[in-house]
DNA sequence: GGCGCCCTTGATGAGTCCTTAAGGACTTCG
DNA sequence: CGAAGTCCTTAAGGACTCATCAAGGGCGCC
C-alpha cells in the first residue's frame, strides 16, 4: 500500500532520477516520462494520483502539456520550475496545475504541497490503481474488477464508461459529454445508449442494482458517481 | 452572478478593506471576519466558496482556525502569511490549507492561485454559475440546486424560469414577458403556467414558501427576483 | 463456416413532468 | 354588500423519461 502513484515528467535524467529516489523513500510509487508526448500517453494509459510537472522542456512544452492533460482527466497536477516568474505562476495554474513550485524547491513544501494536491483527488486513495465504488473491487490497471465474492468481467465499453465516471467523480455528468467522451462526437444523442450501459454496470458493481448508491441518475441532466470520500 | 463567494479572515482592518475592494473589483462576493473564532461561526452558518486565512491573529491562531475549518468542511482554504518559514508552509498545509502564499502577495499570482483552488471543491465545478438565493444554493452548470439541507431537483421548465428570473434579477418581469422567454412568443397569455410554476419554485427555493422574500408577486404586472446583496 | 461475445436497437412498464381545470382567499369597484 | 378579477393551491390525464429485458447484427477467433 502505497502513498500514492507519481509521475514525474523532466527532460533531465539527473532530475528523474533524484525524484524518484526521493519520493519512493517517502513511500510513493514513482514513474517518469521524459517528454510531455511520453508523459501524455502514460497518462492516458495508466492511473496516476498526481504528476509533477517540468515547466521548461523541448517538444511540446510543460505548459501545452499541463493543458492537454487537464482536458482529458481531472488528476492533480504540480508545476515546477527554474524560473521565479509571476507570469509564468499564473499561466500554470490557469492552464490546470493544482500548485506550482519553484526550483531550486525545498524538500519537505513540496512533500507538503504534494499531500495537499492529493487530498483533493479522492479517488485515488489507496493502494494504486484499486478503488472500492458500490460493491466492487476495481483496479484500473489491470482492468478486473471483484465484487460479491466472484470475479466479474467489464466489456470494453462499459471499462471506458467506468473509467471517465471514475476520472469525473462526484460531478453530475451530462448526457452528452458522456456519449461523445465514450462512444465520439457523433453519439450526443444516443441516450438508450447511457441507459442500457448505466443499466448493465450497475448490475455488475451495485450491491443493489435496482437502487444504487453509487451510479447514480441525475434526472433531466446525466448521471453522477457518487464516491465515498475517505476521512471526514 | 459572482465568480464565489470569499471569507476574508484577519484581524488588521487595513487588510481587510483593500482585500475586500480588491476582490470584489474581480468579481467575487467577499465577507469578512475579524478572528478565528468569528470565520468558524461564518462558515458553519454561511457558505463559501474559499477562505483566505491570515496565519497569525491573535486568539485562536490561524493554524488552528484552519484545522477546525477542516474539521467540518471541505471548502478551499489559502493560508496568508508575513513570514516565509518552511516549517511554517508545512505546517500549514498539512493542517488541512489548499495553497499558501506570503505577504507581500503579488495579485494576479494570487487570483490565480483561489481560482486554482476553488476549481477543486467538490460541490461545484468551476466557480461560475453558482448563487445564493432566498434559503437555497443553485448550480447553473450541474443544475443541481442545494436547500433546506438536502438536494432538490428543478423540471426543465422549473429551470429555464428561474434562470430567466435570475438574468433579469431585481427587475419586475410582466407576465408576458416570462411567458414569452420560457414558453415560447405563442404562450404570452397563459399566465396560469406562471403561477404554477412560480408556486412550485417558492416551494423548492424559499424557506417560507407561503411568506416569500425571494421570489416576489408584483400584483397586476408580474414577478420580480429580489437578490440579497451581500451587505454595502 | 460456425461460434461466442459484444454492441445496437426496439418494446414494455413504472415513474416523473407539463398542461389544464377547479375551488378558495383576497382585492377592487360598483 | 355583491360581482369580477387576480392570485394561490391542489389534483388529474396525457406526454415524456428512465429502467429493464430481449432479440438481431457485427466482429473476431477457432
Amino acid at each position: 500500500m502505497s502513498a500514492g502513484r507519481i509521475l514525474v515528467v523532466d527532460d533531465d535524467p539527473q532530475i528523474r532520477r533524484v525524484m524518484r529516489v526521493t519520493l519512493t523513500g517517502h513511500g510513493f510509487e514513482v514513474d517518469d516520462a521524459t517528454s510531455g508526448e511520453a508523459a501524455l500517453e502514460k497518462v492516458r494509459d495508466q492511473r496516476f494520483d498526481l504528476v509533477l510537472l517540468d515547466m521548461n522542456m523541448p517538444g511540446i512544452g510543460g505548459l501545452a502539456t499541463c493543458r492537454e492533460i487537464r482536458a482529458q482527466s481531472e488528476i492533480a497536477i504540480i508545476m515546477l520550475t527554474v524560473r521565479d516568474s509571476e507570469m509564468d505562476k499564473v499561466e500554470a495554474l490557469d492552464a490546470g496545475a493544482d500548485d506550482y513550485v519553484t526550483k531550486p524547491y525545498n524538500l519537505p513544501e513540496l512533500l507538503a504541497r504534494i499531500r495537499a494536491s492529493m487530498r483533493r483527488t479522492p479517488w485515488t486513495h489507496g493502494p494504486s490503481g484499486r478503488l472500492t465504488l458500490g460493491a466492487a473491487e476495481v483496479d484500473f490497471d489491470t482492468r478486473q474488477v471483484v465484487a460479491r465474492g466472484g470475479a466479474v468481467r467489464l466489456t470494453p465499453k462499459e471499462f471506458e464508461l467506468l473509467r471517465y465516471f471514475v476520472t469525473h467523480a462526484n460531478r453530475v455528468i451530462p448526457h452528452r459529454e458522456l456519449l461523445q467522451a465514450v462512444w465520439g462526437p457523433d453519439y450526443g444523442d444516443q441516450v438508450d445508449y447511457l441507459r442500457v450501459f448505466v443499466n448493465q454496470l450497475r448490475k455488475k458493481i451495485e450491491a443493489k442494482p435496482s437502487s444504487p448508491t453509487c451510479l447514480l441518475t441525475e434526472p433531466w441532466v446525466g448521471y453522477r458517481l457518487q464516491l465515498a470520500s475517505p476521512q471526514h
